[in-house]
DNA sequence: CCCCCCCC
């Protein structure tokens, strides 16, 4: 069996502050953390380097991945290419120094390994004391700390003093921050700031704005609120790098953000954020998670995606009135293709789109962009959050470019945005919003679901003889000779199918209406065929009325197209249900807490 | 503590 050299003795360097280049190391167990809210799931690790073992260290998130997927077996002999440690405070008992692994390599899989190298000893309590780490770390923070006072004269920031490595190694990668530990200082380029935003709900009222905070390990997004704007918002600029410590970890809600980090900042009182102009090329700029066009078909609607793609055609500025709102908006839409051959349609809104200018089919960068479904196809749309660049100076802009100027542009796109023709995103109504909205103008009509309770099917017509002719359902003259005669197909048959015409009053708390219905959505409604609806009424000629009074009272969801239709000289309103389904309650609640949500200025 | 981001 192959055996392994650990660096012994390097986890007591390393807990009391100081630095081991690439230590080798055994994994000796794990143990899932309790974690607040849906948190990812984090690891507690049972670290040896042959000589001693420490029970906490932790890895980031990219390397839970590892854990989860089985790369890391208890016995795994691994390389630590990169670490930080941070004290955290330990519930009032004395402060503790944790491991956090930033990156590592598998020399040995446990499965190999199988067994526990050396006789390895707990790291005596000495080594990880109180005194000791803060002997080890006292110099560092407070030197640092005290170069870290926030200025407000934008002009002359207090010069960082420090020497390069003791930056380093107090410098703290995005990618390590939790809300577990709070002692750290990242070095961060602010990517992207919002404007000041005021809020009123029923929780209060205040201003606030967000920013994005970029380094080489990764990215999170940070918000100020009330006070904290006027301290803050000038003295942050977009594209220049900052030190910051001592703001609020929280588990981030990915409904909002797009920015890949399971965690996002609040400033604090306590928030220290200071003006860095030493190396600051070393730290990126905008971090992009690109997806090919391709691939954003199998996104969900409400979900962020990074995209780059040629700027194939843009629609002129299109004005036009809120629905909901009745706010004027703004917007341009613009054909996004790239090397898949697939297109989507992209969305800007405002400023952003008066601004816009596609001639010449530039390269569009899109951070952060809201996927949206609109009739069976995806679109992409930008949002506050989200950055677009035109050109920007990065490779895949490069290789675009060049895909697009050889073939790209003479190529034939499969276009993600074209409408399926489904009744996808029927807008849920109420018959005062449908009287209100006045609907039924448009060439193809209006539709819309409403969830609303029969209050009368009527009996007259309910019922009608109908040609036998498979995709033929006209009503046939019974010619009283045992013969049936179709106009439509200008034939006459000794048989006849029966067929359903449902004439309908139903209504909702705001109103009622007539609808009518075809046979099929009949059927669903009386809980019988329309074979079996013939047969009573053959039976009992006055069947008919207590069949459709069976129906009253029972609650469905209608889906309405609402047209005009000239009808004897007379330009007349007519909706038809073209489906009735049971209520999904599921589905109902969704709009309702929606609306709810509206109505409390959510 | 926000989180509205719209339309066909």
């Amino acid at each position: 069996m192959d055996t392994y050299k650990l660096s012994e003795g390097a986890l007591r360097t390393i807990m009391q502050g100081g630095q081991v280049d690439c230590p080798i190391m055994q994994v000796l167990g794990s143990k899932k953390i309790a974690t607040i809210s849906s948190d990812k799931e984090r690891y507690r690790i049972l670290l040896s380097d042959g000589l001693f073992h420490i029970s906490f260290a932790m890895f980031t998130t990219q390397i839970n991945e590892k854990m989860e997927s089985g790369e890391l077996p208890m016995f795994s002999v691994i390389k630590i290419k990169q670490y930080i440690t941070s004290v955290v405070n330990n519930a009032g008992r004395s402060d503790k120094r944790v491991l956090v692994i930033l990156d590592l390599e598998v020399i040995a899989s446990g499965d190999k390994v199988t067994k526990k190298i050396g006789e390895p000893e707990p790291l005596p309590e000495d080594d990880l004391s109180n005194t000791a780490t803060k002997q080890a770390a006292s110099k560092p923070n407070v030197s640092h700390e005290a170069s870290c006072q926030p200025t407000t004269s934008k002009g002359h920031p207090n010069r960082v003093t420090l020497n390069q490595s003791l930056q380093d190694q107090l410098t703290h990668p995005i990618s390590s921050l939790t809300p577990y530990q709070n002692k750290w200082i990242i070095k961060a380029r602010v990517t992207n700031k919002s404007n000041i935003r005021t809020w009123s709900n029923s929780r209060g009222e205040g201003k606030l704005f967000s920013m994005d905070l970029v380094d080489k390990s990764g990215e999170i997004r940070a918000t100020a609120f009330r006070d904290l704007v006027d301290k803050f918002y000038d003295y942050l600029e977009i594209d220049k790098v900052y030190y910051i410590s001592k703001c609020q970890l929280k588990p981030a809600n990915k409904q909002y953000s797009s920015l890949k980090n399971d965690y996002e900042m609040t400033l604090t009182n306590e928030s220290i954020i200071q003006l860095c102009e030493d190396d600051v090329d070393s730290v990126p700029q905008t971090r992009y998670n690109f997806l090919t066009v391709d691939k954003i078909g199998q996104m969900e609607p409400g979900s962020f995606v990074d995209v780059i793609g040629v700027c194939k055609a843009v629609s002129d500025l299109q004005t036009f009135q809120a629905r909901s709102t009745g706010r004027e908006l703004k917007k341009k839409e613009l054909t996004l293709v790239d090397h898949t051959d697939n297109a989507i349609s992209v969305t800007l809104w405002g400023q952003e789109a008066e601004n816009f200018d596609g001639t010449s089919n530039p390269i569009i960068a899109i951070k952060g962009a809201k996927v949206g479904e609109f009739g069976g196809g995806k679109n992409l749309g930008t949002t506050m959050n989200g950055i677009l660049k035109v050109n920007p100076d990065i490779p895949e802009a490069h290789r675009l470019r060049g895909w697009y100027d050889n073939s790209g542009m003479h190529k034939e796109m499969k276009n993600l945005s074209a409408r399926t023709g489904g009744n996808f995103d029927t807008p849920w109504m109420n018959f005062k919003e449908v009287r209100e909205q006045n609907l039924g103008h448009s060439e193809s009509g209006d539709y819309f679901q409403v969830c609303a309770t029969i209050l009368l099917l009527r009996s007259e017509n309910l019922l009608y003889k109908a040609c036998p002719v498979e995709e033929c359902n006209k009503k046939v003259i019974d010619m009283e000779n045992g013969m049936f005669r179709c106009e439509k197909c200008c034939r006459e048959s000794p048989n006849f199918k029966y067929r359903l015409l449902g004439n309908v009053n139903v209504g909702d708390f705001s109103g009622n209406q007539w609808l009518t219905m075809f046979s099929s959505e009949v059927e669903k409604v009386l809980g019988m065929s329309a074979a079996e609806v013939g047969k009573a009424y053959d039976e009992d000629k006055s069947a008919l009325a207590e069949i459709a009074n069976k129906a009253n009272f029972k609650q469905f969801v209608f889906r309405c197209r609402a047209k005009y239709e000239v009808y004897n000289d007379e330009n007349r309103l007519k909706t038809v249900a073209v489906r009735v389904d049971p209520v999904n309650r599921k589905e109902y609640n969704v709009y309702l807490i929606s609306e709810i949500n509206q109505l409390m200025g959510n």
